[in-house]
RNA sequence: GCCAGGGUAGCUCAGUGGUAGAGCAGGGGACUCAUAAGCCCUUGGUCGGGAGUUCAACUCUCCCCCCUGGCACCA
């Protein structure tokens, strides 16, 4: 089994922007995390190409639908690229692959009668792509201007029953603690479920919507929004998929350990309208995914957004900081699950304070010292300073721990302790002075390679975060092919390299 | 109106029946290997308000106020 972690796919109707930064990176991180610390996993991100807005929006500037979503979707994989994204799959909802396996599935469930067509008239919001009831209306009984333009119309759709799926979503949940993650939303996907009634329309007929994937026993009618979308977790892990595609082999991924989506998708999208397809595909309940919903960035205070003109530019913020800043600002200053606030204040103070200052400095010191004083050279493998293997040890097992319930900030923490307790050991030991007293020769070995073996679980420990400020670090410690995290893989006798600040100040906030 | 979560040091938050904690910010000190980084010490709080249970409440019970999220309803 491979460790199979998702985002959700992008809708390419407008550029990424923090938030999209925000899951991605925390996907790449802990897809790092278990490739490095357990041995496998797979990262599946990607975009979500189809759907009316798009349409329309290509329309608009007189373009076809599949040349404006290529756009869009170079300009994210541009930026998934400069933030050091390393993703096992990408699902991109045009791909021909994923339309054959939707319309398998749409297929497959068709033949058992968990599909029906119905016809249906009312009013229906043009923006919104959805129908109104009269629970939409305002106080002076219409449509409000959110709704956009709406129309009255007749129309024949099929539709996916979820109500007679209720009972044992129900259950599942209440049986499952662990299905979503954190523990809070869980009541607030029961009421959900709760409320839930009626059926879920999943065909747009084709004169009004062709940018879609085709019913194979209704060509009249393409797939509407999430059958298409939530389908991409299973389509692109290899899902029906057919010999020499290159898709992953799906009995190796299934069931996903963690659909990483914003609190704004869980209800009803992953809450309930997914696990019913999968139980309505006959999925188990051992083969139902995880979900691990993160709250929203906020703007000193405010919500992002378009109106308000503090939509943050992800680009721009790696371009100013590098890419590091970010990633790492994103992880640290955020409790999984919560909202967060976004500041450029946070975001430097953050960069010199823990990498600079406590992390940079520390193994700038360490290999000057050894240099200095050794001319790079290690001794005393066998003898670390009093206590240092447990603490790292014990550093290590708090790190995992934390990182397996996705606190990716709390697992940071748990590396910092360690970072401090070897700033501190520097100044408790002293090793300026005991290089000056002969009779001190044994104990300032001990320090020295207690802090380079140290250095080197510190970048192993920052490298799913930091994936090439881990790299500069092991490179500088001449240590690329010391990988284990057991304390005292560096070997008596081991030189170092020579010192460069890994993690250069940031003196001042870029203008731009 | 209902459900959930929260109101603890200037800021972000941890704490859950027994003399208030961390990080950052602020103040002081010793040191010098280092990216003027790091280390040590330290000033801050009537723990939202009120009542109750208890030998003892930040921690339990009740009432109230405020904030956040979700839901509902109506002129």
């Amino acid at each position: 089994m491979r460790y199979f972690v998702t985002t959700a796919i992008a809708y390419t109707n407008g550029d990424p922007h923090i938030g999209h930064a925000y899951e991605i990176i925390l996907g790449d991180v802990i897809g790092r995390y278990h490739r490095t610390f357990n041995g496998n996993a797979f990262f599946l991100t990607g975009v979500d190409q189809h759907g009316q807005k798009v349409q329309q929006a290509a329309q608009k500037i007189g373009v076809a639908p599949y040349d404006f979503v290529r756009g869009l979707t170079d300009k994210f994989l541009a930026l998934w690229n400069k933030l050091e994204i390393q993703k096992d799959g990408w699902a991109a909802t045009t791909d021909p692959r994923h339309k054959r396996a939707v319309q398998k599935v749409l297929q497959e469930l068709y033949d058992r009668g968990q599909l029906f067509k119905q016809r249906y008239s009312g009013y229906y919001s043009v923006r919104q792509e959805q129908f109104l009831t009269d629970k939409e209306r305002n106080e002076q009984g219409e449509f409000g201007p959110e709704w956009g333009e709406v129309i009255f119309f007749e129309e024949e759709n099929w539709y996916f029953p979820l109500a007679k799926h209720k009972e044992w979503l129900r259950n599942f949940v209440e049986t499952h603690p662990h299905f979503v993650i954190p523990e809070f939303r869980r009541q607030e996907l029961l009421n959900a479920i709760d409320r839930l009634s009626g059926d879920l329309c999943v065909s747009r007929p084709k004169e009004r919507l062709s940018w879609g994937i085709e019913f194979p026993f209704d060509p009249d009618y393409v797939t509407f929004v999430w059958f298409d979308a939530l389908l991409n977790y299973l389509t692109f892990a290899g899902y029906l998929a057919e010999p020499g595609s290159g898709l992953p082999d799906f009995g190796e991924l299934w069931p996903c350990r963690g659909h990483i989506i914003g609190k704004d998708i869980m209800v009803p999208a992953h809450g309930i309208y997914w696990p019913i397809m999968l139980h309505a595909m006959q999925f188990s309940d051992v083969q139902m995914p995880r979900l691990v919903v993160h709250g929203w960035w906020n703007v000193e205070g405010h919500k992002m957004s378009k109106s308000l003109g503090n939509v943050i530019d992800p680009d721009t913020l790696a371009d100013a900081y590098g890419p590091e800043a970010l990633r790492y600002y994103l992880m640290r200053d955020v409790v999984t699950g919560h909202d967060a606030d976004f500041s450029e204040e946070r975001l430097v103070l953050r960069y010199n304070t823990d990498l600079a200052n406590d992390l940079g400095n520390l193994i700038n010191r360490t290999i000057n010292m050894s240099q200095r004083y050794r001319k790079g050279v290690l001794a005393q493998r066998n003898s670390p300073v009093a206590g240092f293997a447990e603490h790292t040890s014990r550093a290590l097992a708090n790190y995992r721990d934390r990182f397996e319930q996705y606190m990716v900030n709390e697992a940071i923490e748990a590396a910092w302790d360690l970072v401090s307790r070897a700033n501190a050991l520097v100044e408790q030991s002293a090793p300026w002075h005991m290089a000056k007293d002969p009779g001190q020769k044994d104990q300032l070995d001990a320090v020295l390679y207690t802090l380079a073996e140290t250095c080197r679980i510190l970048a192993l420990l920052v490298s799913p975060i930091l994936p090439s400020a881990a790299e500069r670090i092991l490179s500088q410690l001449k240590a690329s092919d010391f990988r284990g995290t057991a304390w005292g893989e560096l070997p008596d006798g081991h030189v170092l390299g020579l010192p460069t600040p890994i993690f250069p100040r940031i003196e001042q906030i870029n203008d731009y």
